[in-house]
RNA sequence: GGACCGGUAGUUCAGCUGGUUAGAAUGCCGGCCUGUCACGCCGGAGGUCGCGGGUUCGAGUCCCGUCCGGUCCGCCA
């Protein structure tokens, strides 16, 4: 049990003895004192050693940075009446009676308190990153988040049950880390993507009001909030539906930010359709931060001669928007080539625009490469519709309906950065009404929006079959900051409807059985109604604590080639292990 | 699978159109300093310029390949 931690000694403790212990942040020498600034997870303190007790003070010439330190000592205030408030160690120190040196460390291999540091070094060597009180500050948060979240949850009846990490392979979404089984020759575990079925199982099982903060693994390429091992907030009920189930969460949510980041979030949390998402925004989580939305246009550029507007315009798989971003005139050719480029990487051709210099000049204070082609009504139009004032700037996004959503839904998010238009604070929001399936063109047939376990918003699966791709589903996400939070449904808990969706997604009823046999069996027995969601916890505490990257909130996290920099995993076994598991590597041939 | 950025003292970086012995700051080591706190002053050590190949009289610099880290596209029901 240790009396005081280094960071909260404070006035009260003027006075007396105090037992420290901590790392040393730094070493300073001056006039024969010698200052040390001892280091724990709650701050600094200074403790000075007086040449006048020698054997104290030959010991702390010894101590160099991130020595390991026990001290024992007098708090004492400082001497000097003009104290820089601004120095850390504050205005109390600790005149030191007692030291002992645990361990000595090496010099070590980057400065603790650099700005910027090479992550790749920072992994390497993550046990001596994560003392920075930067660090140590994200994983304080997150259990905070945690602490707080399972105290909600419990209040309100929920039971923390868990679910197994060796299971069963599943054969749509993501690729998933596999185990083989030894004792099954030839045979795999999956590491769970999600305790999905589990929790749907668990509602079958009167459990019925089930959470867990699980780990899951899929093997995906990795990005800046992605990682191949992450957590999930997972909860499931029964006998709510998606209001019931909404409202209870949002109010978790509402409450979490108010006790740990004493922010105080929307009572409700506005309600968007995907479809207005998709239209306004081209997102289905869209940031409501960014001023900015897409406007269509395609009525009005039915009929003029430039075929790359009117193309699309007519075709229904098309769509036609202008994007107005205020004060866009003042963008150098240079930068909207940069955003030509930007929009090209999700495929669009191009990138149209009309800098508006002065309306009252008519199409001669438009300026573009393109209003030659588009005549006046059409220019007049897109002015009245979009609102348009002189130093703005319109870009025109044409093509099928995807690459244009795709291109300027990104292309929105990246001028809100880029030109300083996000608005501070939190804006959270449900989307709601999401279609059930959508085409997939490469494969030629439907998928799953959400996943295959979700309710439609009709009950007759005949009636759904007829209308795959009109039908909405009755699944929910909720998005904070253009950051998707959580996202749930209520789920399938009729037999015949979970068979009629797997028929519409093309699983064959052999290969229906054969995958999810236990689910749709466990429908036979009385299944009850059931609502739930999952909640990504590393992209929340991204959020609440500004982090840059998924990494930065997680303490060992891998590279984007999914690989343990401090450890050096995944790495080879031995010839026995192998030969046990019945397995034989090919190596490639050099 | 693809695009782009980066890799130079322990660390963070500079190093121009190829040209002598590759620099700075910080850290580290030693000395000095009566209270410092990004202390200050003096001195010192410290480099396989990621790796391999090529071009060249000459490569940190140019070219090709490769490895590592990162951002993004694809992928992530």
């Amino acid at each position: 049990m240790r009396s005081h931690y280094c960071g909260l000694v404070d006035e009260s403790l003027v006075g007396q003895e105090v037992e420290l212990c901590g790392w040393v942040n730094r070493r300073r020498d001056h006039g024969g004192v010698i200052f040390v600034d001892l280091r724990d997870r709650e701050g600094l303190v200074q403790v000075v050693f007086d040449p006048d007790r020698p054997e104290v003070f030959a010991t702390a010439e010894r101590v160099r940075s991130e020595y390991v330190l026990k001290v024992k000592g007098r708090v004492r205030a400082r001497e000097e009446s003009t104290i820089n408030p601004n120095l850390k160690t504050g205005k109390l120190e600790v005149l030191a009676l007692e030291l002992t040196v645990f361990n000595a460390s090496e010099t070590p291999p980057f400065q603790l308190d650099e700005d910027e540091i090479n992550e790749e070094i920072r992994l390497r060597y993550r046990y001596i990153d994560l003392r920075r009180p930067e660090m140590q500050n994200r994983m304080r948060m997150r259990a905070q988040v945690t602490r707080f979240l399972r105290n909600y949850l419990d209040n309100n009846g929920f039971w923390d049950i868990e679910t197994p990490m060796l299971t069963k392979a599943t054969p749509e979404g993501a690729r998933d880390y596999l185990v083989p089984s030894r004792t099954h020759r030839g045979a795999f575990f999956a590491l769970p993507q999600s305790p999905q079925l589990f929790k749907q199982l668990l509602m079958m099982s009167g459990m019925d009001r089930y959470y867990q903060i699980v780990r899951c693994f899929r093997d995906e390429d990795l990005r800046a909030d992605r990682q191949p091992e992450f957590t999930q907030l997972d909860i499931e009920t029964s006998f709510m539906n998606e209001d019931q189930v909404m409202t209870l969460m949002e109010d978790m949510i509402r409450e979490l930010f108010a006790h740990v980041l004493e922010e105080a979030l929307p009572n409700p949390f506005p309600r968007m359709t995907h479809a207005e998402a998709m239209r306004r925004f081209a997102s289905d989580k869209p940031d409501l931060r960014i001023p900015l939305e897409l406007i269509d246009i395609a009525d009005i550029l039915k009929d003029v001669e430039f075929k790359v507007f009117s193309g699309p315009a007519n075709d229904p798989k098309g769509r036609v928007v202008v994007l107005r971003l205020p004060k866009g005139a003042e963008l150098s050719r240079k930068e909207i080539d940069d955003y030509t480029d930007f929009v090209g990487r999700y495929g669009a051709k191009g990138l149209a625009w009309v800098k508006v210099n002065d309306l009252k000049k008519g199409r001669e204070g438009l300026q573009s490469p393109i209003v030659k082609f588009l005549p006046d009504e059409a220019l007049d139009a897109i002015i009245e519709r979009t609102g348009t004032e002189d130093g703005d700037l319109w870009f025109f996004g044409a093509g099928n309906v995807t690459m244009v959503n795709e291109s300027m839904g990104a292309l929105r998010v990246k001028l809100g950065h880029d030109r300083g238009l996000v608005e501070r604070g939190w804006k959270p929001l449900w989307v709601v009404d999401f279609p059930m399936f959508e085409w997939n063109e490469k494969e030629n047939r439907w998928d799953a929006l959400h996943h295959p376990f979700t309710s439609a918003n009709i009950e007759d699966p005949e009636a759904l079959a007829k209308n795959p791709g009109s039908t909405l589903s009755r699944a929910y996400d909720m998005v904070l900051n253009g950051t998707e939070l959580g996202g749930g449904s209520v789920r399938i808990h009729s037999m015949e409807m979970q068979n009629k969706v797997f028929e519409i997604l093309g699983i064959s009823q052999e290969d229906a059985n054969e995958k999810f046999g236990f689910l749709l069996d466990a429908l036979k027995f009385g299944c009850p109604p059931h609502a739930g969601l999952a909640f990504g916890l590393d992209r929340m505490i991204m959020l609440m604590t500004g982090a840059g990257s998924i990494r930065d909130v997680m303490a060992f996290p891998k590279t984007q080639t999914a690989a343990c920099l401090l450890t050096s995993a995944p790495a080879e076994v031995t010839d026995a292990q192998l030969r046990e598991l019945n397995i034989r590597i090919h190596k490639p041939a050099k």
